[in-house]
DNA sequence: CTTGCTTGTGCAACTCGTTGCATAGTACGG
DNA sequence: CCGTACTATGCAACGAGTTGCACAAGCAAG
């Protein structure tokens, strides 16, 4: 359910289609929670005979018609009830720990090869994390209350990324060790 | 599909029924990649149209028949494929984050409740980390070969906790500021 | 002897999420 | 004029994962 609620937060702080939705789940909300354009109009079909959003086709000139979605007064109730309600313990999946585990059944070349790009990703979301502190949040004392949420979010994505890279680390000089010996 | 390989890396290291998989996936495996035995059961039964592994009804005595497990051939080099293809990128996905980006339309006393929950269980999962490693491996320099792979992995098990911890004291140590604002 | 726990396997129904495809209007370059 | 790309919405099929339930045997405690 909890694209449902990232979808009610997007919404309750802008009105958007199912397209912008999209874009910004691509953006900024995506960092910690993905989802299709395909299973967001799912979702917002499903929301709108809840009564948790309303529908209104907007005429765009020069563009397609489009369906602006606004969270209703249900949806900030639904909202609101949510963060009253505790959150089921998160379950942490790693398929890369999976590989890992299938070291003495595989290919430690590829492997390696595999953790590298991993590492790559890892360094260029976290150098793009830190862009986006610096730009928007330049003094980390004096981030507004409005947008406390977002910066909090801004921090996980940094920790869990420099983790990221530090298991990285260790994987590929363990790797190395063994591989000289 | 990678509880395919999570299970096909767990019959390599030995067979097992579905039942004992389960408690497999509960305890070391789990860590990283969690698993009903609803769903075990029913991946055991594709993977072995698929010829990935083999069944054997064992009799037990004081115990229900079990069907125990084993890889085969094919089972074996799937896994060889497996970790020969590369990994796409893993998508990071918290619900923590979905609840803290609702802080505005929320309840903060709750909130901060339920971080201060979710550090608990980051810190007894650190704690059962740690006390595996210093059973298991008192000496990290003398890590056998063979163990490498869990060694890695229960080093990301430890670093992603301390990660997640240090998370949940930034958003505490933020919403008391606020609060005694 | 009944109740509850553990071992053991499995079905049915559901939600969640991905992939591929279809459609349609606009805009722009070659 | 044709191909490509962007905005915009959606269906169909599938796979992944959860929840609830059912069944069956044995074992231990009250």
């Amino acid at each position: 359910m909890a694209l449902e609620h990232a979808i009610l937060v997007s919404l309750a702080e802008r009105s958007a289609s199912g397209y912008e939705l999209a874009r910004r789940f691509d953006a900024s909300i995506g960092n910690f929670w993905k989802a299709s354009h395909q299973q967001i109009y799912r979702v917002l079909a499903r929301m709108e005979a809840d009564r948790l959003v309303d529908v209104r086709t907007v005429e765009q000139d020069g563009r397609p018609d489009k369906k602006e979605y606004a969270i209703t007064d249900a949806g900030r109730s639904e909202l609101g009830d949510y963060t009253r309600r505790p959150t089921s313990p998160e379950v942490l999946r790693s398929e890369l720990a999976v590989k890992i585990r299938a070291l003495p059944f595989g290919d430690v070349a590829t492997i390696v090869e595999d953790v590298r790009r991993r590492r790559e990703h890892h360094r260029a979301t976290l150098a793009y994390y830190r862009e986006s502190a610096e730009r928007f949040y330049p003094d980390p004392d004096a981030v507004p209350d409005d947008q406390l949420g977002a910066w909090l979010v801004l921090r996980g994505g940094l920790l869990a990324e420099q983790a990221g890279i530090s298991w990285c680390d260790e994987i590929l000089e363990r790797l190395a060790e063994r591989g000289t010996r």
